[in-house]
DNA sequence: TAACATTACGTTAGCCGTAACGATA
DNA sequence: TATCGTTACGGCTAACGTAATGTTA
């Protein structure tokens, strides 16, 4: 067995050609280097340089052993990679969210139930979803479809209903409630993390400009200060969130209406036991 | 990167089961043990055991990375191994013999070629040697026929001729020659090492009792104090080395009168250029 | 009480860097 | 003369083993 370190040096000085260069770029010193090469050889029982007066010159022999300890630095750097990582896996919840709501309802849940985890939340549209769980990319995901394959274990979480949230003044304030196809053409305040919502807002009203505000508080900002509308929801209004001012009306289209569902693997069930007890189909809301 | 040392400890741990029995296995103290496996967990920067107060176990993450530990330890095994051995490679000469005297008359000539190379002979029937060459087993081979193959460099470096050696008294020795099938059913003195002439003897005389020498020396003196017939040969008569006592009748079957020839891989031919040089037909005889 | 892990402590082997040396182009 | 490798030397770190401590079955 020969150690790591002295690999390392063998392999330095082969890429480097001298051992002074080699002693650079380890950032070491160049007598250190002579003597490791040596110990190196002596270990082995093998020569891999020939000592000219003022030269060092790797043997055949020599030439032949800087694949191979590469190969043996390679097998040890993967090693400390793959626990490392393992590691962090075992410490780490990732979860695929395909809208806002079910991530700010589940987190303290979640949080509650897997304390010293850390949280990975991944928010955007779900088609991505399922693959990513057999992968175990995600542990967990709330999508809005269920999706297809034996491999999941699948429970509702909840609903959500979208609203359209304007000023009185707004020309469509006067509608019981409204279509997605109404506001085509305007300028809308659009808050950007929030997943298949997107997707489906911007293909229902594609002459929309949306005004798309990455930073939460830029955004309310907005919806406080300015006339533009903008989205709600029923777990917003739900909760008393209403924005002063404005009044909010619904949104007739169907896909304004959505059930959420909570995925993972049957393999992994056991693992959030605790976490499908505790939702039901009215969490999200 | 992780020294070859901390991860040898680590896995005879995880063998061992305790601290103490490592250590015993690894004749080092255990306290240096607690150290190692400190120093592991730092430079990792994952814990890998669970301290009970009494008591060392491996976390989830410790026991899926004893495998690749291991992984790592055999690939370093493997690197020494290999570079040992493609060093001898280099230093050994390795060469397939049909029969005793080529060996004898070569070895001078590759010792004075071949300095410092160690020989490595392989006395035995050459059905073998072509094979042998392709798998590098053998670098060089003398063969008692020309091998098929275009990969072969050949030269033939002589001949030998085998004799029956018996006493006055035998009922032989009256004949000016004789064939191997007059001495079926009779006891033979054979040394043993003698390549393809064992199998060739044996079958022209399938009733013969062979008494086998393994050791020279208790060869020549069953020759030389017994009334048994044994085989000399050309080379041997050529240079005086008659069995007082004994005379020496020719053998007249065409198997008793053979060509040597010498082999190589026709790539490695530059190699043997100054061997092939100083041979001719009749190097041998 | 026996087995085990950790901590404390004094010792030392081994490694490091500086400096000196020898050789080469 | 500048570059390179080896050797010598002194200093110091880091690893070791013994012994003591604390815990458990």
């Amino acid at each position: 067995m020969i150690e790591t370190n002295l690999l390392a040096q063998f392999v330095a000085f082969a890429k480097a050609g001298t051992l002074t260069r080699a002693a650079q770029d380890l950032h070491t010193s160049q007598p250190a280097l002579t003597r490791s090469m040596k110990k190196l050889e002596e270990e082995l029982e093998v020569p891999l340089f020939v000592r000219h007066k003022n030269h060092l010159e790797l043997t055949q022999t020599g030439r032949y052993a800087v694949y191979y300890a590469q190969r043996v630095l390679q097998e040890n750097q993967d090693f400390c990679d793959r626990i490392r990582s393992y590691d962090r896996s075992l410490h780490t919840l990732s979860i695929g969210y395909c809208a806002p709501v079910p991530q700010m309802v589940l987190t303290p849940l979640l949080n509650g139930i897997f304390q010293g985890m850390t949280l990975s939340a991944d928010m955007k549209d779900d088609v991505s979803f399922p693959e990513g769980l057999r992968r175990q990319t995600y542990q967990l995901a709330v999508m809005h479809a269920r999706p297809d394959g034996d491999e999941f274990f699948v429970k509702k979480c909840g609903s959500e209903k979208l609203y359209l949230s304007v000023r009185a003044s707004d020309p469509l304030a006067f509608y019981p409630e409204v279509r997605l196809q109404d506001l085509d053409g305007r300028a809308i305040l659009l808050f950007s993390h929030i997943g298949f919502w997107m997707k489906m807002t911007r293909e229902k009203t594609p002459h929309a400009r949306y005004l798309l505000q990455v930073q939460r508080d830029a955004f309310h900002e907005l919806t406080e200060h300015s006339d533009y509308p903008c989205f709600s929801s029923s777990y917003f209004l739900g909760q008393g969130q209403k924005i002063p001012g404005r009044i909010n009306i619904s949104l007739a289209d169907p896909e304004c209406q959505t059930d959420y569902y909570l995925v993972c693997l049957k393999s992994e069930q056991k693992r959030y036991e605790k976490l499908f007890q505790q939702i039901d189909d009215r969490t999200i809301y």
